[in-house]
DNA sequence: TCCTTAGTTCAAAAGTTATTGAACAATTGG
DNA sequence: CCAATTGTTCAATAACTTTTGAACTAAGGA
């Protein structure tokens, strides 16, 4: 583990729904949900947003304590902390995914604007 | 009925995330869970902001479909729309408002900071 | 009617977050 | 070593959010 995470119980309520309040951060962690356990890099994130501003924002869902990134090379490997999250916040995890699945109008990772109208 | 309110389909995910992610507006919505069903005035929530801000923060809770404003005299009574919310997003306002209720450092009504470090 | 109570609106200021491009580091493959 | 790949950092800007005080409206009671 390379970058600055926050422990388990320094993850705080409001800035993760803020943070979940974003919705390229919410296509984020609903792909890193659907992927749970494959470590992903950014540019699995490319049709979401520029390089830099998936940096920004990768580093936002860090700092929050809701993704982990480890250094593997030239890579960034990034994690859902859902056992993390679990534990602290029971449910909510679950039920933001379930929610944002549920809206078609909600930015998906790999869904582009050309695809979601065709 | 006197101000604008979103129809239950037209709450979105994200701003209700975004909503909930400021502490002063999660301390109305765990109030107001907590006396579920009891319609209470803007007065009860004067020790979270002033005036001017508290009506800030009730009129976004209420644009994002979060609470419901009702006009009665010069009072505006206010509820959670939990029933909207929970066929939205199923679960998400229980484990948000446990998740509160979990974190002694959030502020709620009726807790002044006097109160707590005594 | 006049005063009080309850809350809104407005404009300004302050603070924060998001987005961008250019420049930078670090690793890997040829 | 050189070039490509992967991602970060920085500074600037744009865009939004929060907070404030003063002025306002509307209802209710004396």
């Amino acid at each position: 583990m390379s970058l600055p995470h926050p422990t388990a119980d320094q993850i705080s309520l409001p800035i993760v729904l803020a943070v979940l309040g974003d919705p390229t951060r919410l296509a984020i962690v609903r792909y890193l949900a659907s992927k749970e356990g494959v470590p992903l890099n950014c540019s699995k994130f490319l049709d979401l947003a520029s390089k830099t501003n998936l940096s920004y924002h990768l580093a936002k869902l860090r700092e929050a304590g809701v993704t982990r990134s480890e250094a593997v090379g030239t890579s960034r490997l990034i994690t859902l902390r859902r056992d993390d999250l679990d534990r602290r916040f029971p449910g909510l995890l679950d039920s933001v995914i379930a929610a944002a699945d549920g809206d078609p109008a909600l930015p998906a990772v790999g869904v582009s604007e050309a695809e979601v109208s065709v």
